[in-house]
DNA sequence: ATTATCTATAGATCTATAGATAATGC
DNA sequence: ATTATCTATAGATCTATAGATAATGC
C-alpha cells in the first residue's frame, strides 16, 4: 500500500499501473492482484489506511494544532501529492474515489465547524457562523496545498495558513470548557 | 478543442483518449491528429485558448467583480471541472500541464496582490500585506471549487466566497485613483 | 489444505505513423 | 498543389483470469 501511495503520487490513480506498484515491492502484477482482487480494491485500501491515521481527534483539535498539522504536512510532500492528485481526479466522472471524497469533505466541514464553535462560540469575526466559516478553512488548506506543490519555493504553506488564522481573528477568551 | 475540454472534464487528461475527443466531433482519431500532431499539442491548445478568454483584465478587476466571476463560474461546472481535474493531475510527475499551472499561479498571485493593493493600500486587516493575502484568496477560490464540484447541494460557492471577502474586511475609503 | 507467487495469455485500449483518397484553391 | 480525412496497422500498455508450482501450517 505504501508502494501504491507512491505510484499514485507520481502518476495519479488512472496513470498508476498495477505493474508499477508491483515492481516497487518486488512482485509481479499478478502477484499483487493476489492481495487486492482489483485495482480499485487497492485504491480503497489506500484510502481506508489514510482515514485511520489522520482521523482528526474529533473535538479536541484546536486551531493552533491545525497550524502545526500544516507544518507537519509541509514535510511530507509525497502524501500531500497523492491526495491532491486523487482529489483532482475524483471530480471526473465515475472516479472510484469520488464517493470517498464527497463524504470526507462533508465530515471535514462538520468537524471544522465544531472546532470553530469550540474556539469562538456561535459568532465569528465578520458575523460569520462556524458553519459558514468551516468550508473556507477547508478550502484554504486544500488550495494552499496545490500552490505549494506546484511551486514550493514561492509558497510558504504553513506561514500562509497562519496568516489566514490571523485574518480569522483572535478567539474570544474564556471559551474553553 | 471544445470537445477536448469536455472529455478532459469527464476523464482528466490522462484518461481522455484521442478517439473519444474525435468521436465527439465526428472524426476518426487519425483525423483529429491531422489538426493536432500529438495529444499533448491538443492539451496545449486547450490551455492557450483558456488563457485568451479569462486573462484577468489586469489592474481593473475589483474584488466585487471577482465575486461576480465566482457566481458566473458556478453556472459553468464543465469548465471548472476541466481545470480542477487538470490542476490535480498537474502535480504528478512529468505532467504536460505542470509548467503551465506553475506559471499561471505565480501570475495569479501577482495580479491578486495588485488588486488587493488597489483596494486596501499596503495594509490589510490583520496586518497582512497584499502579497501575503494574495495566495489566500487564490487558495479559497480553488478550494471552494473542489468542495462545490464534489457536492454542489451542500456548498454554495458564491456565498462562501462572499463570506471570505467579509472576513477580509471592508476596504478603506478613498483608495480608488 | 491453504497461501503466496509465478508464467501464460486473453481481450481491450492507446498513441502515432504510413499511405491512400477525395475535395479545394490556385 | 494543398488540405482534410480515411483505412490499416505497428508497437505499447493495461487489467484481469486460468492454471501451475512452491512453501507453510495443521
Amino acid at each position: 500500500m505504501r508502494a501504491a501511495l507512491e505510484v499514485i503520487a507520481e502518476r495519479g490513480y488512472r496513470g498508476a499501473s498495477l505493474a508499477a506498484v508491483a515492481e516497487r515491492v518486488g512482485l509481479t502484477q499478478q502477484g499483487l492482484l493476489h492481495h487486492f482482487p482489483t485495482k480499485e480494491a487497492l485504491l480503497v485500501a489506500v484510502l481506508r489506511e489514510r482515514d485511520d491515521w489522520d482521523a482528526l481527534p474529533s473535538g479536541r483539535l484546536r486551531l493552533d494544532l491545525l497550524a502545526s498539522l500544516v507544518e507537519y504536512n509541509a514535510m511530507r510532500p509525497g502524501i500531500i501529492q497523492t491526495f491532491s492528485a486523487l482529489l483532482g481526479e475524483s471530480v471526473t466522472e465515475g472516479h472510484p474515489a469520488r464517493g470517498y471524497f464527497t463524504e470526507r469533505y462533508g465530515e471535514a466541514r462538520a468537524s471544522m465547524a465544531e472546532l470553530l464553535r469550540a474556539e469562538y462560540g456561535d459568532r465569528l469575526p465578520g458575523g460569520l457562523t462556524p458553519e459558514r466559516a468551516a468550508p473556507l478553512v477547508v478550502a484554504v488548506l486544500d488550495g494552499l496545498q496545490y500552490q505549494w506543490l506546484l511551486d514550493p519555493e514561492s509558497v510558504d504553506m504553513p506561514a500562509a495558513f497562519r496568516d489566514f488564522l490571523t485574518l480569522l481573528g483572535e478567539p474570544p477568551q474564556g471559551h474553553a470548557p
